[in-house]
DNA sequence: AAGGCCATGTAACAAGTTACATGATTAA
DNA sequence: TTAATCATGTAACTTGTTACATGGCCTT
């Protein structure tokens, strides 16, 4: 039964989505190498999807393998600057069309939370006062963002998807002030507050 | 240099997320098989943190190894319920105190709409309308499991993250309102609107 | 007690992460 | 020109996912 193994080649859409990411960037800024792929990506699409280099020469491999694809000619360091091929135009419209899968939301800081009753609350504290500035400091890029996108020019696409990030950011925000009031154990003052 | 490989052991934490949440599981309501485990952390932490039969098993297996768990007889299919032992309670405890890994969001559909220029509008409507009900129905449970908390038991740390998830699911749902407003091309009628 | 359906566990695979190797480039 | 740093790519490992195997339980 060793070659049934095929069988599970055809129960998955030919493109994950790191993938289809990755055609969609070379589609809309031209060819580029593994190193620089992953650069642009960080920027572009970090905010939601995380990819590494690693993944990126991983998938480049696949992909030049199914012809989505090519690469020109070598460059520095054995580095090729790949293109989108035909069929790649192709195998991305239908990724898209196929509809997204599920997201995936992973917050560590949510089971710390979850589990917090054994903490020490000023450790607690900390860890929230740490997270806050972090996503603070995130809720600042998109304002700033999204001012910058709508004085200059615009993709109305790019915009969705940074109002997105901003709303996202803006959630946290307010979990985070209404956080005292659940959990005064955490967060009361040591002084009695009548 | 094969022994070399040890070097790796160290350099991360003794735990990882996904093991500190079975942990946490397991002092917070008691012995359990992996199946039952898995069920659990559905129900319990699965908004935001999602771990599959199979990383259970496996993480129990880690888990036994150090110590940190131990089972008790052997039941039918050959399950066995594990409890947390006082060393899996500290490296639980410390776990907690080293703080959280950073979130991780990974959301298809705004890669779907960042590339989404290639889509028809109305397959892209669609897409945007399933999302809609699917976190609709997210919503509407989080309302009612808060409404469900605040009159029986309560546990501050558990309604806390459930506050989290419902702003979560608040701000998708402000987004999908502004986004025919963000991408008129995609939701304008064909019908004039003057 | 036979058939179908769940509960439980396992194995194979895919994706994500970390650490490293090594050629190019820059600057002293 | 040599040392330091960066760009580019690779390999090893960890984590997450999918599909399957198999034994117990329930229903008729």
């Amino acid at each position: 039964m060793d070659e049934g193994t095929l069988s599970t080649v055809d129960s998955q859409g030919p493109l994950n989505s790191t993938a289809a990411a990755m055609l969609g960037l070379l589609a809309q800024i031209g060819p580029l190498n593994g190193n620089s792929l992953s650069r642009c990506a960080d920027v572009l699409i970090g905010d939601y999807w995380t990819l590494t280099r690693s993944q990126v020469y991983r998938e480049l491999q696949t992909l030049e393998e199914l012809e989505y694809i090519e690469a020109g000619p070598a460059g520095p360091r054995s580095s090729r600057d790949f293109s989108i091929t035909d069929r790649g135009t192709q195998a991305l419209r239908d990724w898209l069309n196929a509809g997204p899968a599920d997201e995936v939301i992973r917050m560590p800081i949510l089971l710390t939370i979850r589990f917090g009753a054994d903490i020490e609350p000023e450790r607690l504290r900390e860890i929230l006062g740490e997270f806050e500035v972090r996503h603070r400091t995130k809720r600042g890029f998109y304002v700033e963002l999204e001012a910058d996108m709508q004085t200059s020019r615009n993709d109305p696409f790019e915009i969705a998807t940074v109002r997105f990030g901003r709303l996202f950011e803006a959630a946290i925000n307010e979990w985070l002030t209404e956080l005292p009031s659940l959990l005064p154990s955490v967060f009361k003052e040591p002084t009695s507050e009548e």
